[in-house]
DNA sequence: TTTCATGTAATAATAGAAGTTACATGAAAC
DNA sequence: GTTTCATGTAACTTCTATTATTACATGAAA
Protein backbone atom coordinates (compact mmCIF):
# COMPACT_ATOMS: atom_id res chain seq x y z
CA UNK A 1 0.00 0.00 0.00
CA UNK A 2 1.42 3.40 -1.05
CA UNK A 3 1.77 6.01 1.77
CA UNK A 4 0.28 9.36 0.80
CA UNK A 5 3.25 11.64 1.64
CA UNK A 6 1.69 14.99 0.87
CA UNK A 7 1.19 16.50 4.33
CA UNK A 8 5.01 16.08 5.36
CA UNK A 9 6.23 17.34 2.18
CA UNK A 10 3.96 20.64 2.78
CA UNK A 11 5.16 20.76 6.28
CA UNK A 12 9.32 20.81 4.57
CA UNK A 13 7.57 23.68 2.46
CA UNK A 14 5.70 25.66 5.28
CA UNK A 15 8.70 25.49 7.25
CA UNK A 16 11.30 26.67 4.54
CA UNK A 17 8.43 30.01 3.78
CA UNK A 18 8.75 30.34 7.05
CA UNK A 19 12.79 30.46 7.29
CA UNK A 20 12.80 32.58 4.22
CA UNK A 21 12.84 36.37 4.11
CA UNK A 22 10.19 37.06 1.15
CA UNK A 23 8.15 34.70 -1.33
CA UNK A 24 9.72 31.50 -2.64
CA UNK A 25 8.87 30.31 -6.02
CA UNK A 26 6.78 27.27 -7.18
CA UNK A 27 10.39 26.35 -8.40
CA UNK A 28 12.21 26.66 -5.78
CA UNK A 29 9.86 24.97 -3.28
CA UNK A 30 9.66 21.99 -5.86
CA UNK A 31 13.28 21.42 -5.21
CA UNK A 32 12.92 21.43 -1.91
CA UNK A 33 10.09 19.12 -2.15
CA UNK A 34 12.55 17.08 -4.64
CA UNK A 35 8.54 17.48 -7.07
CA UNK A 36 7.72 19.46 -10.00
CA UNK A 37 6.88 23.45 -9.55
CA UNK A 38 2.90 22.96 -10.81
CA UNK A 39 2.33 19.81 -8.11
CA UNK A 40 2.96 22.18 -6.02
CA UNK A 41 1.23 25.57 -7.13
CA UNK A 42 -1.54 22.48 -7.26
CA UNK A 43 -0.91 21.44 -3.77
CA UNK A 44 -1.16 24.67 -2.66
CA UNK A 45 -3.50 25.89 -3.91
CA UNK A 46 -5.78 24.00 -1.37
CA UNK A 47 -4.04 25.97 1.35
CA UNK A 48 -4.26 29.26 -0.40
CA UNK A 49 -8.29 28.54 -0.19
CA UNK A 50 -8.05 28.62 3.42
CA UNK A 51 -6.01 31.77 4.14
CA UNK A 52 -2.63 29.43 5.24
CA UNK A 53 -0.62 30.81 2.18
CA UNK A 54 -0.62 33.34 -0.21
CA UNK A 55 0.43 33.90 -3.57
CA UNK A 56 1.39 36.68 -5.94
CA UNK A 57 2.01 37.26 -9.86
CA UNK A 58 4.32 38.12 -11.82
CA UNK A 59 8.12 39.82 -10.51
CA UNK A 60 8.93 38.80 -6.95
CA UNK A 61 6.07 36.80 -6.87
CA UNK A 62 5.41 33.53 -4.87
CA UNK A 63 4.22 32.14 -2.07
CA UNK A 64 4.63 32.98 1.43
CA UNK A 65 2.47 32.45 4.76
CA UNK A 66 -0.79 34.05 5.44
CA UNK A 67 -0.71 33.93 9.37
CA UNK A 68 1.64 33.50 12.21
CA UNK A 69 3.30 29.90 12.72
CA UNK A 70 1.46 29.77 16.20
CA UNK A 71 -1.90 30.10 14.52
CA UNK A 72 -1.29 26.86 11.39
CA UNK A 73 -2.58 23.43 12.81
CA UNK A 74 -1.67 20.39 11.10
CA UNK A 75 -5.77 20.01 11.29
CA UNK A 76 -5.79 22.99 9.09
CA UNK A 77 -3.48 21.42 6.50
CA UNK A 78 -4.47 18.17 6.37
CA UNK A 79 -7.97 19.80 6.03
CA UNK A 80 -6.42 22.06 3.12
CA UNK A 81 -5.14 18.65 1.32
CA UNK A 82 -8.88 17.64 1.08
CA UNK A 83 -8.76 15.66 4.40
CA UNK A 84 -7.33 12.56 2.77
CA UNK A 85 -8.33 8.96 4.53
CA UNK A 86 -5.67 9.07 7.28
CA UNK A 87 -5.88 4.96 7.33
CA UNK A 88 -4.77 2.45 5.00
CA UNK A 89 -7.82 -0.17 5.45
CA UNK A 90 -11.01 0.37 4.28
CA UNK A 91 -13.69 -0.38 7.17
CA UNK A 92 -17.08 0.74 5.49
CA UNK A 93 -18.08 -1.78 2.32
CA UNK A 94 -20.55 -0.13 -0.15
CA UNK A 95 -22.72 -3.67 0.61
CA UNK A 96 -24.50 -2.93 3.46
CA UNK A 97 -27.24 -5.33 2.47
CA UNK A 98 -24.72 -8.05 4.04
CA UNK A 99 -24.73 -8.86 7.18
CA UNK A 100 -21.69 -10.73 7.46
CA UNK A 101 -20.58 -7.48 6.06
CA UNK A 102 -22.20 -5.12 8.09
CA UNK A 103 -20.80 -7.19 11.36
CA UNK A 104 -17.07 -7.16 10.10
CA UNK A 105 -18.08 -2.90 9.48
CA UNK A 106 -18.89 -2.45 12.85
CA UNK A 107 -16.13 -4.48 14.50
CA UNK A 108 -13.62 -2.57 12.23
CA UNK A 109 -15.01 0.85 12.27
CA UNK A 110 -15.06 0.92 15.94
CA UNK A 111 -11.59 0.67 16.39
CA UNK A 112 -10.42 2.77 13.24
CA UNK A 113 -13.30 5.63 14.52
CA UNK A 114 -11.10 5.32 17.83
CA UNK A 115 -7.70 5.86 15.94
CA UNK A 116 -9.11 8.39 13.48
CA UNK A 117 -9.99 10.43 16.31
CA UNK A 118 -6.87 10.31 18.21
CA UNK A 119 -4.90 11.43 14.88
CA UNK A 120 -7.21 13.91 14.78
CA UNK A 121 -7.00 15.39 18.00
CA UNK A 122 -3.28 15.29 17.98
CA UNK A 123 -3.56 17.32 14.82
CA UNK A 124 -5.43 20.09 16.28
CA UNK A 125 -2.75 21.08 18.64
CA UNK A 126 0.23 20.51 16.97
CA UNK A 127 1.40 24.20 15.58
CA UNK A 128 3.83 24.79 12.53
CA UNK A 129 5.48 26.73 15.34
CA UNK A 130 5.87 23.93 17.32
CA UNK A 131 7.60 22.08 14.36
CA UNK A 132 9.69 25.20 13.82
CA UNK A 133 10.88 25.47 17.80
CA UNK A 134 12.08 21.39 16.93
CA UNK A 135 13.98 22.45 13.47
CA UNK A 136 15.68 24.91 15.78
CA UNK A 137 16.80 22.64 18.44
CA UNK A 138 17.77 20.36 16.08
CA UNK A 139 19.55 23.08 14.14
CA UNK A 140 21.32 24.36 16.94
CA UNK A 141 22.43 21.00 18.68
CA UNK A 142 24.06 20.26 15.23
CA UNK A 143 26.14 23.14 13.89
CA UNK A 144 25.19 25.31 11.31
CA UNK A 145 27.59 24.00 8.33
CA UNK A 146 25.14 21.56 6.29
CA UNK A 147 22.46 20.97 8.24
CA UNK A 148 19.99 21.49 5.46
CA UNK A 149 20.90 19.71 1.73
CA UNK A 150 18.23 21.45 0.37
CA UNK A 151 15.60 18.54 0.30
CA UNK B 1 -5.32 7.11 -1.55
CA UNK B 2 -6.73 3.87 -2.41
CA UNK B 3 -7.30 1.82 0.64
CA UNK B 4 -6.60 -2.20 1.07
CA UNK B 5 -10.02 -3.98 1.43
CA UNK B 6 -7.62 -7.56 1.87
CA UNK B 7 -8.54 -7.20 5.85
CA UNK B 8 -12.09 -6.60 5.82
CA UNK B 9 -12.62 -9.33 2.35
CA UNK B 10 -10.59 -12.07 4.53
CA UNK B 11 -13.23 -11.49 7.64
CA UNK B 12 -15.93 -12.01 4.85
CA UNK B 13 -14.68 -15.22 3.69
CA UNK B 14 -13.16 -16.55 7.12
CA UNK B 15 -16.94 -15.69 8.77
CA UNK B 16 -18.65 -17.57 5.30
CA UNK B 17 -16.13 -20.89 6.03
CA UNK B 18 -17.21 -20.70 10.07
CA UNK B 19 -21.17 -21.05 8.79
CA UNK B 20 -20.40 -23.35 5.99
CA UNK B 21 -20.66 -27.02 6.68
CA UNK B 22 -17.20 -28.72 5.03
CA UNK B 23 -14.46 -27.00 2.62
CA UNK B 24 -15.35 -24.07 0.74
CA UNK B 25 -13.71 -24.54 -2.88
CA UNK B 26 -11.87 -20.84 -3.73
CA UNK B 27 -14.40 -20.25 -6.35
CA UNK B 28 -17.06 -19.96 -3.65
CA UNK B 29 -15.34 -17.65 -1.89
CA UNK B 30 -14.31 -16.02 -4.74
CA UNK B 31 -17.99 -15.12 -5.08
CA UNK B 32 -18.53 -13.96 -1.90
CA UNK B 33 -15.70 -11.55 -1.98
CA UNK B 34 -16.13 -10.99 -5.55
CA UNK B 35 -13.13 -11.10 -7.00
CA UNK B 36 -11.02 -13.92 -8.43
CA UNK B 37 -10.61 -17.86 -7.18
CA UNK B 38 -6.44 -17.66 -7.45
CA UNK B 39 -6.46 -14.01 -5.48
CA UNK B 40 -7.97 -16.20 -2.83
CA UNK B 41 -5.89 -18.99 -2.98
CA UNK B 42 -3.14 -16.42 -2.82
CA UNK B 43 -4.47 -14.80 0.33
CA UNK B 44 -5.24 -17.29 1.89
CA UNK B 45 -1.60 -18.90 1.86
CA UNK B 46 -0.82 -16.28 4.05
CA UNK B 47 -3.41 -17.67 6.46
CA UNK B 48 -2.64 -21.40 6.24
CA UNK B 49 1.29 -20.91 7.16
CA UNK B 50 -0.24 -19.30 10.28
CA UNK B 51 -2.32 -21.82 11.03
CA UNK B 52 -5.64 -20.35 10.63
CA UNK B 53 -6.95 -22.08 7.87
CA UNK B 54 -5.95 -25.40 6.17
CA UNK B 55 -6.96 -26.24 2.43
CA UNK B 56 -7.22 -30.18 0.49
CA UNK B 57 -6.93 -30.75 -2.92
CA UNK B 58 -8.79 -32.81 -4.94
CA UNK B 59 -12.49 -33.96 -4.90
CA UNK B 60 -14.71 -32.44 -1.33
CA UNK B 61 -11.26 -29.72 -1.19
CA UNK B 62 -11.35 -26.40 -0.22
CA UNK B 63 -10.75 -24.48 2.83
CA UNK B 64 -11.72 -24.67 5.96
CA UNK B 65 -10.61 -23.12 9.55
CA UNK B 66 -8.12 -24.68 11.19
CA UNK B 67 -9.33 -23.83 14.84
CA UNK B 68 -12.24 -22.77 16.56
CA UNK B 69 -13.03 -19.13 16.26
CA UNK B 70 -12.23 -18.27 19.52
CA UNK B 71 -8.54 -18.64 19.23
CA UNK B 72 -8.24 -16.17 15.98
CA UNK B 73 -7.59 -12.74 16.62
CA UNK B 74 -7.62 -10.00 14.43
CA UNK B 75 -4.20 -9.51 15.39
CA UNK B 76 -2.91 -12.54 13.84
CA UNK B 77 -4.73 -12.49 10.41
CA UNK B 78 -3.20 -8.97 9.43
CA UNK B 79 -0.09 -10.47 10.37
CA UNK B 80 -0.75 -13.29 8.34
CA UNK B 81 -1.47 -10.54 5.37
CA UNK B 82 2.10 -9.15 5.91
CA UNK B 83 1.42 -6.73 8.77
CA UNK B 84 0.64 -4.25 5.83
CA UNK B 85 0.66 -0.50 7.54
CA UNK B 86 -1.96 0.74 8.78
CA UNK B 87 -1.82 4.33 8.29
CA UNK B 88 -2.74 6.13 5.03
CA UNK B 89 0.07 8.49 5.52
CA UNK B 90 3.92 8.14 5.30
CA UNK B 91 5.66 9.86 8.08
CA UNK B 92 9.14 8.90 8.09
CA UNK B 93 11.16 9.69 5.03
CA UNK B 94 13.95 8.42 3.64
CA UNK B 95 16.30 11.67 4.12
CA UNK B 96 17.10 11.57 7.70
CA UNK B 97 19.92 14.44 6.75
CA UNK B 98 17.86 16.97 6.14
CA UNK B 99 16.85 19.02 9.83
CA UNK B 100 13.73 20.35 8.54
CA UNK B 101 12.64 16.97 8.10
CA UNK B 102 13.76 15.22 10.84
CA UNK B 103 11.75 17.52 12.80
CA UNK B 104 8.66 17.05 10.78
CA UNK B 105 9.25 12.87 11.06
CA UNK B 106 9.45 13.59 14.63
CA UNK B 107 6.44 15.36 15.06
CA UNK B 108 3.85 13.56 12.99
CA UNK B 109 5.84 9.94 14.15
CA UNK B 110 4.77 10.51 17.73
CA UNK B 111 0.93 10.85 16.79
CA UNK B 112 1.28 7.98 14.29
CA UNK B 113 2.92 5.32 16.79
CA UNK B 114 0.19 6.56 19.25
CA UNK B 115 -2.56 5.31 16.98
CA UNK B 116 -0.72 2.91 15.59
CA UNK B 117 -0.27 1.48 18.62
CA UNK B 118 -3.77 1.86 19.71
CA UNK B 119 -5.23 -0.30 16.21
CA UNK B 120 -2.72 -3.04 17.49
CA UNK B 121 -3.92 -3.21 20.59
CA UNK B 122 -7.91 -3.38 19.40
CA UNK B 123 -7.03 -6.06 16.79
CA UNK B 124 -5.33 -8.52 19.52
CA UNK B 125 -8.57 -8.69 21.67
CA UNK B 126 -11.02 -9.23 19.08
CA UNK B 127 -11.79 -12.27 18.04
CA UNK B 128 -13.55 -14.17 14.83
CA UNK B 129 -16.02 -15.45 17.77
CA UNK B 130 -16.76 -12.01 18.65
CA UNK B 131 -17.81 -10.84 14.77
CA UNK B 132 -19.82 -13.96 14.17
CA UNK B 133 -21.72 -13.44 18.02
CA UNK B 134 -22.61 -9.69 16.15
CA UNK B 135 -23.47 -11.35 12.88
CA UNK B 136 -25.51 -13.45 14.74
CA UNK B 137 -27.56 -10.76 16.45
CA UNK B 138 -27.79 -8.87 13.28
CA UNK B 139 -29.30 -12.14 11.77
CA UNK B 140 -31.71 -12.61 14.49
CA UNK B 141 -32.92 -9.25 14.36
CA UNK B 142 -33.20 -8.80 10.59
CA UNK B 143 -34.81 -12.41 9.52
CA UNK B 144 -33.79 -14.88 7.51
CA UNK B 145 -34.83 -14.64 4.25
CA UNK B 146 -32.23 -12.68 1.60
CA UNK B 147 -30.61 -11.71 4.69
CA UNK B 148 -27.33 -12.38 2.46
CA UNK B 149 -26.88 -11.60 -1.01
CA UNK B 150 -24.00 -13.60 -2.00
CA UNK B 151 -21.20 -10.61 -1.72
C1' DT C 1 -7.71 -42.63 -15.32
C1' DT C 2 -10.74 -39.02 -15.14
C1' DT C 3 -12.32 -35.20 -12.57
C1' DC C 4 -11.90 -31.67 -9.34
C1' DA C 5 -9.47 -28.62 -6.52
C1' DT C 6 -5.39 -26.29 -4.91
C1' DG C 7 -0.25 -24.19 -5.81
C1' DT C 8 2.23 -21.03 -8.21
C1' DA C 9 4.64 -18.56 -11.77
C1' DA C 10 4.14 -15.30 -15.37
C1' DT C 11 1.69 -11.90 -17.60
C1' DA C 12 -1.98 -8.46 -18.46
C1' DA C 13 -5.18 -5.07 -17.08
C1' DT C 14 -6.52 -1.25 -13.88
C1' DA C 15 -6.53 2.51 -11.23
C1' DG C 16 -4.63 6.28 -8.85
C1' DA C 17 -1.09 9.47 -8.08
C1' DA C 18 2.51 12.17 -9.83
C1' DG C 19 4.84 14.36 -13.44
C1' DT C 20 4.80 17.07 -17.75
C1' DT C 21 3.44 20.19 -21.42
C1' DA C 22 1.12 24.05 -22.97
C1' DC C 23 -0.86 28.18 -22.71
C1' DA C 24 -3.60 31.92 -20.31
C1' DT C 25 -3.44 35.60 -16.70
C1' DG C 26 -1.53 39.22 -14.20
C1' DA C 27 2.16 42.14 -12.03
C1' DA C 28 6.51 44.41 -11.95
C1' DA C 29 10.65 46.05 -14.49
C1' DC C 30 12.56 48.37 -18.23
C1' DG D 1 3.69 49.67 -23.68
C1' DT D 2 6.18 45.62 -24.09
C1' DT D 3 9.12 42.39 -22.08
C1' DT D 4 9.94 39.33 -18.35
C1' DC D 5 8.72 36.58 -14.63
C1' DA D 6 5.65 34.07 -11.89
C1' DT D 7 1.30 31.85 -10.89
C1' DG D 8 -3.41 29.31 -12.58
C1' DT D 9 -5.14 25.55 -14.75
C1' DA D 10 -6.46 22.20 -18.15
C1' DA D 11 -5.04 18.28 -20.73
C1' DC D 12 -2.16 14.64 -21.21
C1' DT D 13 1.54 11.26 -20.20
C1' DT D 14 4.13 8.36 -17.25
C1' DC D 15 4.75 5.66 -13.30
C1' DT D 16 3.74 2.33 -9.93
C1' DA D 17 1.31 -0.78 -7.13
C1' DT D 18 -2.45 -3.73 -6.85
C1' DT D 19 -5.52 -6.88 -8.73
C1' DA D 20 -7.05 -9.97 -12.28
C1' DT D 21 -6.12 -13.52 -15.58
C1' DT D 22 -3.91 -17.34 -17.97
C1' DA D 23 -1.55 -21.46 -17.91
C1' DC D 24 0.04 -25.38 -16.20
C1' DA D 25 1.79 -28.52 -12.38
C1' DT D 26 0.40 -31.26 -8.25
C1' DG D 27 -2.33 -34.26 -5.65
C1' DA D 28 -6.62 -36.56 -3.94
C1' DA D 29 -10.95 -38.79 -4.53
C1' DA D 30 -14.49 -40.86 -7.54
Amino acid sequence: MKRDSRLSAVLHALLHMAHHKGPMTSEALAQCMSTNPVVVRRTLAGLREMGIVRSEKGHAGGWVLARPLEAITLAEIHEALGEPGLLAMAHSSDNPQCLVEQAVNAALGDAFAEAEALLRERFGTVTLAALADDFSRRFAAHGHAGAHNGS
